[in-house]
DNA sequence: TAATGTAATTAACACGTGTTAGTAACACGT
DNA sequence: ACGTGTTACTAACACGTGTTAATTACATTA
């Protein structure tokens, strides 16, 4: 704060070159003649008077800012926003160093306009966006994409060619099912993780009728109930469950939080899990591995989404054409103790 | 992509007028008179363009970037690493946006070298970092520091007068030992989070103590073991406590995931809690509400100190001298089940 | 009428860097 | 002696903005 900050100027002063040289040689430029001497001199100069170049001037010469942009929707899913935070943040941000980017990070509250991060893309903050939780109302989304500008959806928005990168729910939906009906259940019930308006509700919903009808079983709409993001719809979507004439075996819950809400109506009950009705979740989420018993569940890839998303942006950026641009990550099956199977190792 | 962006110059041309008037318009700068005709002729070109500055340039200018960055350690606690993260980011980001601030994200690996935060200073790519988990032997730090670097640490660093934000980990392990004090325990025994090089585990250990003493009781050390962050230093460190001649009634786990491994070590010795043994942890992380029995503990105010780091860097960096640089953040006592009170209402 | 003041606008410089086109010095072959 | 390369370096421009000092046009005052 003192003294003023050392630039390129002064190096090249106290090496006795001029500017032109001490960039071609703290950049290494290749194919350009400096005699090892003088190399040694400029470094020299440089470390002498500790310099870094001023990355504003840098990014307004070359008109890049090397540095990615993720976009967090606070939306109503408390899972999503904290539970996978940690992990698709991380994923994002080792892309980003492994080509030497920079990340900002941008939630979008629900008193935001929708539109806040744009003013990102246009003033040139960054190079790229990762947009988690898309709306497909969002018109600015589909303007910036038409004029180029690199974006990588953490989501889905179906009907476009926006680069896209999401776990594959319906694939998830199978897995779970399809582990239920393994161990012998029949009637398996259902309950989403969030009404239908949301497009991972309707692909769950949509995997767990195609792994019944796999088994030659039929889709029976009586078994299906709906959760929206919290505990206590998952309580009350489970009791409606319960007051069926002939309730399920078992039960697919497409969210963790709310197959905890679940699971608290049945032990209320006076049902016992996994005895009298088997429960698996969704998600993964830290807490599922600390109820009683201990959630089985389909574990969703945070970190790889965040790795995923931030190397596909960063490929399309630097116009290296990337093959696939809509990817769908896979999930995995943890078995804890909640559906009754023999024991599968899930920690 | 395919057009070249507009700039001033375009606008101005436009607008019919010179660069500097639509720079003077556009930053609405006081005491310059401009007409009302022009004035409104400027912002009608610059939005008919989609006319948003470049922040590169701007910056290059005024030498602000408006930008603040986290660095954010990635030590070996867990709990510390995701459990925080997302609330902690939500707090500085707010402060943030309220001051027209970014947010730069930077975790730093174990294989990253420990300066490597320095470039984000020195390269004027921030005008202030918060540093979270900062390490007392690192150099740079302090040189930044007499540099009259904005800086903020998440975290204390005892001996100096770098501004920081930090939890008050003494009192916060006073009203858990008092808490259990005043369910009527008089042989309280303690498990630290982690090891006493950390601070927070030295000042956690001296809360337990000074809690004690205040109520008469002499500090016993055979009744305190060290867990290391995770469940399962937990649960040695409880079965050491268990083997003692005459086990403590009551334990202060001045971490919840050691307490998680504690709680666990208890009912495998077939005890029960609260009656046998009650427990209180530390942090409130999510999982400790689903824990069967729900662990009363010490919440940590994540958003909170996110928000008071954020707006004490951004004070420093305007240079509106804050009268407390050092701030301390209050705990809160959560009490559900596993402690025995009758029921405070933590949900 | 000439001097003075005021409102409205602009020319010109600065910020710190990357890069292109060019220059000077010198060796080499004919 | 003269062109032809090659090596090692530099002068000058460009990037897009904020801001200071100056300029013009015009009303007001002595």
């Amino acid at each position: 704060m003192n003294r003023p900050r050392p630039t390129s100027r002064d190096v090249a002063r106290l090496a006795g070159v001029s500017r032109t040289t001490v960039s071609l040689v703290l950049n290494n430029v290749p194919d350009v003649k400096i005699s090892p001497e003088t190399r040694q001199r400029v470094l020299d100069a440089a470390r002498r008077l500790n310099y870094y170049p001023d990355v504003s001037a840098r990014r307004l010469v070359s008109g890049k800012t090397h540095t990615i942009a993720l976009v967090w929707h606070r939306g109503p899913d408390a899972t999503y926003r904290d539970a996978f935070l940690p992990g698709l943040l991380q994923g994002i941000t080792r892309a980003a160093r492994h080509y030497g980017y920079h990340l900002l990070f941008r939630p979008i509250d629900p008193d935001d306009p929708d539109e806040a991060y744009v003013e990102l893309a246009r003033g040139r903050h960054t190079d790229g966006l990762v947009l988690s939780g898309p709306r497909s109302d969002d018109p600015s989304l589909l303007e910036l994409y038409r004029d180029g500008f690199p974006l990588v959806l953490h989501g889905q928005l179906p009907g476009t060619e926006v680069p896209s990168v999401d776990v594959d729910n319906v694939r998830g939906a199978i897995q779970a099912v399809h582990h239920l009906l393994s161990l012998g259940h029949r009637r398996i019930g259902m309950i989403t993780n969030a009404p239908l308006a949301y497009i991972s509700s309707r692909q769950r919903l949509d995997g767990y009728r195609q792994a019944l009808e796999a088994a030659g079983l039929t889709y029976d709409p009586e078994l299906v109930q709906f959760g929206n993001f919290d505990e206590e719809s998952g309580r009350k979507a489970m009791l409606s469950l319960l007051d069926l004439p002939t309730p399920p075996t078992a039960v697919f819950v497409a969210s963790d939080m709310v197959a905890i809400g679940a699971l608290r109506a049945i032990l209320d009950h006076g049902l016992r899990v996994p005895e009298d009705i088997a429960i698996v979740g969704f998600d993964d989420i830290a807490a599922a591995r600390f109820v009683s018993p201990p959630l089985t569940t389909i574990r969703v890839p945070a970190f790889g989404l965040g790795w995923t998303a931030g190397e596909l942006l960063i490929r399309i950026i630097e116009q290296d054409q990337p093959e696939h641009t809509q990817v769908l990550l896979e999930t995995e099956l943890i078995v804890r103790r909640s559906c009754g199977a023999k024991e599968g190792g899930g920690k």
